[in-house]
Formats: structure tokens, C-alpha cells, sequence
RNA sequence: GGGGCCGUGGUCUAGUGGUCAUGACGCUUCCCUUACAAGGAAGAGGUCGGUGGUUCAAAUCCGCCCGGCCCCA
């Protein structure tokens, strides 16, 4: 039995240790996809620390694991550790203080794990603490063997399909990280820099014009220059050609109405590549290709003199040379927006390089549709992939040159560049130590083979976690069959996502998994919002703003956290509240406390098994018990954790303890009585049962301390006993536990709610009689008189309020009524009178109007107008002239004295 | 620059056409009542960002403005 107050410093671990240690959240296997709710945890980058994100995220998805557990059956919860990106690369780069580049890839990999097993071992260990019910049995990492096989499965596949190509294009380019990216991986920066004015010559005439530019190294690249069709000033100079100084370059003159004319002269020089307007004006206009700057920021022959310089100092030697020269007008510093690299902040080039792309463009309708299938949590996101999807402007690079990742399973012929795709059978493979499977090129015979060496995206491998979670194409038997290992888990029933990378992960992952099994991956999509500072503004290291959830946590029970995560409505963000965790600490120790004081009450010994006759106030409570239920239940469906966790925590608090468990008290002391132990010990239960999805610590602790026959983990350690031993009493080592139970069914009983009603509100006049009169509550009054049907509750209102002679009268006492106002049905006498409303309003209000009859025949008459009973409530006052003060409630009427 | 979300007592928040606007925290007063004073009871406190419109009726729908945040350029 629960005593002494809460120790949830001793509780959470141990419950969080046997939950694992017994695999209670294991994932048993169904062949039917409705008895299992299956989540595709999104796998968080493995970096070292835990934020407020993992903790929020983490949690919300727990309760809707712990719940869909309880509601449904058997609930999929894996998890999974991202390891295979520049994230991890860095990291081990950092960690180790080594450069990728300096180690052959096997070894930088095996450096990569090493440092990753680290990382991952104690995230393990704070997700555990955290008492998220993931199966641990089913983890996975993105750079293991199998996730490796799958990822180069899905190249495979969707190269056979015709939706992967590889093509010499424009790439953005990371020179920092030495690698192609993706548009997402970029985002824009306020930077400083100079803009250079210099002279065009148009050929052929004395004329020339100003072109303003902030990269003069990119003169060599020019290969157009860009006039605004509505500029006419410098509309003449269309179709001309001008010369590019010092390099001598003839480039003609177009028209196109990207350019802005607001900046410096109005005329535009494009080049190959200096921006992403470069790249579209090349592929609408068909430019040719001037590459001046290499991959390693060097500059290439056609930059002439300055071959072999870095292009920032050939930028310079330029601009010496061109103020040589007389073609620099001016230069003055300025500051615009540049495209960097959101991990390393280094500005992007636009270069031409040889990259492996997955078609996307085509199918923007079907991805659209596949998203239009899925619910969102909430509705409102899909808007946010909507608009996403129309904006697409790439297709998907999937190519990076990096050490860490999963290769490209491909090797290029010597002679013809035909590419050679690894054998299904032999992935995963690393074709920079394994050999080609054919032994000649299929096109034309060549014996030699040059592997790839690039590596996917992060993205083409974390896009598969619905197929990594389901086992597809694991092959046992049949290396090229694409079945799944578990397919009753896919689609996955839910997928959880932050609402910043709605973008591109869930994009990504929707378009990948739709390829491969034409259909969407998901049935619904759960968007989370960002964790805020006290402040609502993001939690960010340069603002020195960031709460770490581990000195939190050292503070504050896990339950009140996550009692905190469940106050937000989904998709909104959540800020961090110190007093919305010890609101959550407050509702834990009032849980023990009343549970005490119910095993008190109404020991297991002491409770009827059959449903005893139920006195009309028990009945009352376990009827609105029901109701509680089936709300709670539809709150947590449509994943409205606030109004769960609000209505259920106030229906506890004030329902239950201060209203029935206070009444429940005095007639159990006094009498005895077998109708409110039983309603007592039931209703707990249910309560551990509804509150378990979010409270998961200390109603596991309780329901073992009152309810389940294995020992609770609270006394094991009090006692000083081994842990396992306790644990034992479950047969088979398996132990109960209250997340493991079925979430409560409604007792259906037949109860008159209004009758309950009324008679807490006569309790709740007579507290208000005491409050205002300064009395105790537990003062007593000698003579209360009740007017109204309250003849079941007389023994409880009295005992309650300490009321030594309670007496129900037959008829309304004897008090005058003055009639003080008339309430109009808005929704009735709205529509009904219309524009005529405003004149009923003024006879009421100016008297001119009379009542005739009573109840459902009254009539009302205002000025011309007669409206009948259901379109108004008469106000009343009334007045008494008698002996004692009169209360008045809403369906009775009170007398005390 | 384009798109989206949001603005409700001091703070946070519920509330997508029906007239005394929900709750929590904080505040005031009272009560140590044998589960809990980290508790209980009662109160004070809001022209629902501003403005114009639609409607018999607007926190709610529409326009504009102000402020904040997010995504994208």
C-alpha cells in the first residue's frame, strides 16, 4: 500500500529499468495491421546532446504509443540513431581532432563508429530515463550493414525504375565541406561585401555601360549580360554584344525580366555560375558553359593569367588589374544576401559537377496526392507541404563527397562511362573495396572500371525509415524480392515530425517510400512544434537562452515533465515553463496523496468483487467516471493532449477529491459502507488507468501498490530486496504493468447526472455561506432547509457540511418572486425576428411587455411582437422574509438557519 | 519580396456566429478540516491587438493597419 509522500527520485529509475529490463514494451508481432499501432520514430541525429526537442518530441509520441497501447493492442515504438551524415562526420572530425580527408574511407568510417557508439550508448540511456516506452528490441542505426543494404536497394530500384539519373549540371556547392548539397541544406545571409563598378564595351561602337558586381574573379565566367525589358534606358543595348574587359570575351546583350533594376546600373553580367538567376538564365536562354572556378575554389584555364590562383585572390588581382586598366569605375562596400551552407555558414558556389539525381519534378501532383491521403495532426500543415511541393524547382541531388555515408553501389566503364550497378544479391557493398559484378562493360566490352566514390545524401537513407522499421526487401530467401519481413506494420500508422523539416524529411520519405510501394508511407502525420524559452523566443547557444533538460530533470520527476510537454495543442510550440513542471510535480504528489487515502479507506480486503446497490451519489460519480473516460479517450485520439490532460486532471482534482472523495470520507468513517469503498477502488483504478498515458511513472507505482499481484518497485527498495526477485511474481519473468492493461470500458450505469448535480450545488452554497461569514469549513450548521429534489443526498450534504438537522421541504418556501428581467434565446429569436430583434429588445427593456402563463405555455408579449416559451427565461428574484438566510442555486433552494 | 501561423485579465491558455468569455499560475480574504497548507473555500481582475465592414447577433467571418513568430525566395 502507497504511504509516506512520493519518492519519485527512487520510483522512476527503478520502474525505468525493470520496463526494460522485461522488454514490457516489446513489440509482439500480429498478423492483422488493426490490432497494431505502428510509429516511424524520425532518428535523431547522433550528436551527444539532449534537447528540449528530443524530450518534447520524444514524449508526445509516448503518449500516443502508451495510449494506442491501452485503446488498441500491440504498438510498434522503435527507435533509431541517424550516424551516417556530415553531422556524425563532423563530430568525429572534432572528437578526434583529425580531418576526413587524411584517412582512407573504411578507416574514417570504423573512427566514425567508434565515436558514434559513445554518443548513441548514452542517448540510449537518456531516452530510458526519459520513460519512453520504445521497444529497445527494435533499434536500428543508419550506417548498419542492414540499413546500408536498404539504402543501396532503394538506388538500385529506383534506378531500374527510370527515376534516378546522372548528369553533368549546375550543383550547389559547399567549398568548406568540399561537397555538392542540397537547396534545403542552404539558407540566406546577411553578409558584408563590396560591389565593383566596372566598364562594358558594346563592340562595334564607342559606347559602353556599367555593370555592378560583388565577385569581379567571375568576370572570366561571364557569358551574357541581362538588361530589364521595361528599362529603357538601357533597352538600346539589347541584341548588342559587349566585350568583357581583360578578358576580351564577345557576350551578347539580352532581355529578361529577372534582372533588378534597382540595383547598381540596371544591366547585369551572367556568369557560370555566380548565383542561382546564373542558372536559370542559362537554361532559359541556353547559354554556354564558362567554368572558371574549379571545385577546390581554384581558378580554372579560362580564367588565363590567373590559372591556379584561389578565386578570392584572383578577385583582387583583377580588381588591380581592371583600375590598371581604367575599367574599374568605383568600388564602395555594401551588404546583401548571400546563399551559405546552414552547417558551416560558408557561402555556396554554383558549380557544374557530375552528381546522381532522383526525378521529382514530374511526379509533383502524385506527392501532392500521397500527402492529401495522409491525416495531419494538425490539419493545417499539410499547407505547409503543399506549398512546399509547388516551390519545388530541383530535382533531388543524392550525391555527397564525403568519408562517412553509405556508398554508391556503382562503378563507371573506363571507356564508355556506362555505369555498373551492384548485383541485389551482393549489397551492401563498398565499391571502392569491392569489385564490379561483371567482369566487362554490357555496352561495350571494356574490361576496366572506375568505382564511385561519392556517398548518398543523409537524406536518401533517412527518407527509408518506414521500410527499414517494416523490413523491406531484407531478402532471406530471394535477394531480389522487395517483400516485407513485417509487413502488417506498413503503412506505419503514424509518423511524428518536427514542423521546421516538414520540407524535406517527411517530403523526402513520402516521396521515397511512395516509389517503392506506391502508396503513401503513412496513415497520419503528427507535427510537433519547437520548445521556446520562458520568453517564447527559440533557445539558441549565441542567445545564452538554452535550459538543459538533464539539470531539469535532476530536479523534477519525469512524470511532472512530462505533464508539462502534454499542456500544448499539437503542431503549436511549446515554451519552457518551470511552473508548468511543478503544476505536474503538484498533481503527482495529490495523486499519492488521495491514493493513500483511498487504500485507507477502502482497502482491497474491504471491496465487494460483485457491484454492490450503489447509494445515488456513487452511482453519480462512476456515471461522470464514464463520461471522463470516453472524453479523455477522443482527446487523445485526435492527439489533443492539453484538453486530455486539463479535463481529466480537473475532474480528479476537483470532482473527485474535493467533491466525492471529502463526502465519500465521512460516510465510509461513520457507516461503514460497502457502495463507496467499492465506488472508491473502482474509480481509482480507472483514474491510474486514464492518467497512465502521461503520468506513466507514479501510476505504474500505484497500480502496482494497490492493484497487481507483483510487488511494486517503491516497497522492493524500501525493503532492501533484490529487484529481480520482486519481479519474479510475474510468471515467466514477464511482469504486469498498468500500460500493459486495457484502457477502461464504460460501466454504463443508468445514473440521474442532474440530481448529482444539484445536490454538490447546494454543498457548494453552503461552502460559499461559510467562506463568506469567515466560518471553518468544517463549522457546524444546526438547521438547513432544502427546496428541491435532492432527497437522495440529504445523509451525504449533511454529513459534508457538518449540518446537524438537514430538512427537505415538500413545497417552495415561502418567498416572493419579483420577476426582474427577461433573457432572450438569441438562437431562437434571432432567426426568427431578425431585423425586428432590436425592437423586442427595447419593450423589454423599457417594461412594455407582459407574461402570460407559465412553463412551456408561457407567452411573452413585447410591443407587438408575442414570442413563445421557448425564446425566453424569465429572471427572477426572489425575496425572503423569513427566519434564516436563503441560498440559491440553480435547481434549489436553501435555507440556512 | 511571397506564403503560413498567431495576438484573449499581470503571465500562459480554452473558445471557428448566439449575448453573465474557459481554465491555470500569480494576487486578496478566510480556514492547520486525522490524504495532501506544495491543501481547501471564497473573491478581485479582461472594451478578446487596432480599425472598417458583413449580420438581428462577431473573440469567432471579410478588408485594411499594427505587433510577434515560422517557412520560402
Amino acid at each position: 500500500m502507497p504511504s509516506g509522500s512520493y519518492d519519485p527520485d527512487t520510483v522512476e529509475p527503478a520502474w525505468q529499468d525493470r520496463w526494460v529490463d522485461h522488454g514490457t514494451y516489446a513489440y509482439d508481432a500480429v498478423d492483422d495491421p488493426d490490432l497494431s499501432f505502428s510509429i516511424d520514430t524520425p532518428p535523431p541525429t547522433v550528436s551527444g546532446d539532449l534537447h528540449w526537442g528530443h524530450v518534447y518530441g520524444a514524449t508526445l509520441q509516448d503518449f500516443v504509443a502508451r495510449f494506442e497501447r491501452m485503446a488498441n493492442g500491440g504498438v510498434f515504438f522503435p527507435f533509431g540513431y541517424d550516424d551516417n551524415g556530415i553531422a556524425s562526420e563532423r563530430l568525429t572530425e572534432d572528437e578526434l581532432d583529425i580531418e576526413h580527408a587524411d584517412f582512407e574511407r573504411h578507416e574514417f568510417q570504423r573512427k566514425c563508429r567508434e565515436v558514434c557508439a559513445d554518443y548513441e550508448a548514452d542517448f540510449t540511456e537518456k531516452m530510458q530515463s526519459l520513460g519512453v516506452s520504445i521497444d529497445w528490441g527494435h533499434t536500428y542505426q543508419t550506417i548498419e550493414p542492414r540499413v546500408q543494404r536498404i539504402s543501396q536497394r532503394s538506388f538500385i530500384d529506383l534506378y531500374e525504375q527510370g527515376r534516378e539519373y546522372r548528369r553533368r549540371a549546375p550543383t550547389i556547392w559547399c567549398p568548406d565541406c568540399a561537397t555538392a548539397i542540397s537547396q534545403v541544406e542552404t539558407e540566406d545571409d546577411e553578409r558584408g561585401s563590396h560591389f565593383h563598378d566596372i566598364a562594358f564595351e558594346v563592340v562595334g561602337s564607342d559606347e559602353s555601360f556599367t555593370i555592378s558586381t560583388t565577385r569581379p574573379e567571375l568576370l572570366p565566367a561571364c557569358v551574357s549580360v541581362f538588361v530589364h525589358p521595361e528599362d529603357e534606358e538601357n533597352q538600346h543595348l539589347v541584341g548588342e554584344s559587349a566585350r568583357v574587359p581583360l578578358f576580351g570575351q564577345e557576350v551578347p546583350t539580352i532581355a529578361d525580366e529577372r534582372v533588378d533594376m534597382e540595383t547598381g546600373s540596371g544591366v547585369v553580367m551572367c556568369c557560370t555560375f555566380g548565383d542561382q538567376t546564373d542558372i536559370e538564365w542559362y537554361q532559359a536562354h541556353d547559354l554556354p558553359l564558362r567554368i572558371a572556378i574549379d571545385e577546390t575554389g581554384t581558378m580554372t584555364e579560362q580564367a588565363g593569367d590567373y590559372a591556379g590562383m584561389p578565386s578570392d585572390e584572383a578577385g583582387e588581382a583583377i580588381v588591380a588589374d581592371l583600375d590598371e586598366t581604367g575599367a574599374l569605375l568605383d568600388k564602395r562596400a555594401i551588404t546583401h544576401t548571400v546563399n551559405v551552407h546552414e552547417r558551416c555558414a560558408t557561402p555556396v558556389e554554383f558549380l557544374v559537377t557530375e552528381q546522381w539525381y532522383v526525378e521529382i519534378l514530374d511526379k509533383k501532383e502524385e506527392y501532392l496526392q500521397a500527402g492529401r491521403e495522409m491525416d495531419w495532426y494538425p490539419e493545417k500543415m499539410f499547407t505547409r507541404y503543399r506549398h512546399w511541393i509547388e516551390g519545388l524547382e530541383w530535382d533531388w541531388c543524392i550525391s555527397r563527397q564525403r568519408s562517412s555515408g553509405i556508398p554508391f553501389p556503382v562503378w563507371y566503364c573506363d571507356d564508355c562511362d556506362e555505369p555498373v550497378l551492384a548485383d541485389k544479391a551482393d549489397l551492401p557493398v563498398d565499391p571502392l573495396s569491392d569489385d564490379p559484378p561483371v567482369g566487362s562493360c554490357p555496352e561495350c566490352g571494356h574490361e576496366e572500371f572506375t568505382p564511385e566514390d561519392d556517398v548518398f545524401d543523409t537524406w536518401a537513407t533517412s527518407s527509408l525509415t518506414p521500410l527499414i522499421n517494416a523490413g523491406w526487401a531484407e531478402g532471406k530467401d530471394d535477394p531480389a524480392s522487395d517483400a516485407m519481413a513485417r509487413p502488417e506494420l506498413y503503412p506505419m500508422d503514424m509518423r511524428p515530425q518536427g514542423h521546421d523539416i516538414i520540407s524535406f524529411w517527411l517530403f523526402h520519405t513520402v516521396v521515397k517510400c511512395y516509389e517503392h510501394t506506391g502508396e503513401p508511407p503513412f496513415d497520419s502525420v503528427m507535427i510537433n512544434g519547437m520548445v521556446l524559452d520562458e520568453n517564447r523566443e527559440k533557445m539558441s547557444k549565441s542567445k545564452g537562452n538554452i535550459v538543459a533538460p538533464d539539470s531539469v530533470l535532476a530536479e523534477y520527476p519525469v512524470d511532472a515533465a512530462r505533464y508539462w510537454a502534454a499542456g500544448s495543442s499539437v503542431g503549436d510550440d511549446l515554451p519552457y515553463k518551470e511552473k508548468g513542471i511543478v503544476a505536474g510535480e503538484r498533481l503527482l504528489q495529490k495523486l499519492w496523496n488521495a491514493s493513500k487515502l483511498v487504500d485507507e479507506l477502502a482497502p482491497a480486503e474491504s471491496v465487494p468483487d460483485e457491484r454492490p446497490d450503489l447509494a445515488a451519489l456513487d452511482e453519480w460519480l462512476l456515471a461522470r467516471l464514464d463520461e471522463e473516460i470516453e472524453r479523455a479517450a477522443e482527446h487523445l485520439e485526435d492527439r489533443a493532449f492539453s484538453k486530455y490532460r486539463d479535463s481529466l486532471r480537473s475532474f480528479f482534482w476537483h470532482t473527485f477529491c474535493d467533491d466525492y472523495l471529502e463526502i465519500a470520507k465521512g460516510r465510509i468513517r461513520e457507516t461503514d459502507d460497502p457502495s463507496a469503498r467499492y465506488t472508491l477502488r473502482t474509480a481509482h483504478e480507472r483514474f491510474l488507468k486514464l492518467f497512465a498515458p502521461v503520468l506513466a511513472h507514479v501510476t505504474e507505482e500505484l497500480w502496482h501498490e494497490m492493484y497487481a499481484d507483483a510487488d511494486p518497485v517503491g516497497a522492493t527498495v524500501e525493503a532492501g530486496t533484490d529487484d529481480a526477485t520482486a519481479a519474479d511474481g510475474g510468471a515467466a519473468g514477464i511482469v504486469d504493468s498498468v500500460h500493459t492493461t486495457d484502457w477502461p470500458e464504460p460501466l454504463g450505469l443508468d445514473a440521474d447526472i442532474a440530481a448529482g448535480e444539484r445536490a454538490l450545488e447546494v454543498v457548494g452554497a453552503l461552502r460559499k455561506y461559510k467562506s463568506e461569514r469567515d466560518l471553518a469549513l468544517n463549522a457546524g450548521l444546526g438547521r438547513v432547509q432544502v427546496y428541491g429534489d435532492v432527497a437522495d443526498y440529504v445523509d451525504d450534504i449533511a454529513r459534508a457540511m457538518h449540518v446537524d438537522e438537514l430538512e427537505l421541504l415538500e413545497e417552495a418556501p415561502a418567498v416572493e418572486t419579483v420577476v426582474t428581467g427577461i433573457d432572450l434565446d438569441y438562437s431562437v429569436v434571432g432567426p426568427e425576428f431578425g431585423g425586428d430583434v432590436p425592437d423586442i429588445e427595447a419593450a423589454i427593456e423599457g417594461g412594455e411587455y407582459v407574461l402570460e402563463d407559465e412553463g412551456d405555455d408561457a407567452v411573452l408579449l413585447a410591443g407587438e411582437f408575442e414570442l413563445t416559451a421557448e425564446m425566453f427565461d424569465v429572471e427572477r428574484e426572489r425575496r425572503y422574509d423569513g427566519e434564516g438566510d436563503l441560498l440559491e442555486t440553480d435547481g434549489a433552494v436553501v435555507i440556512v438557519g
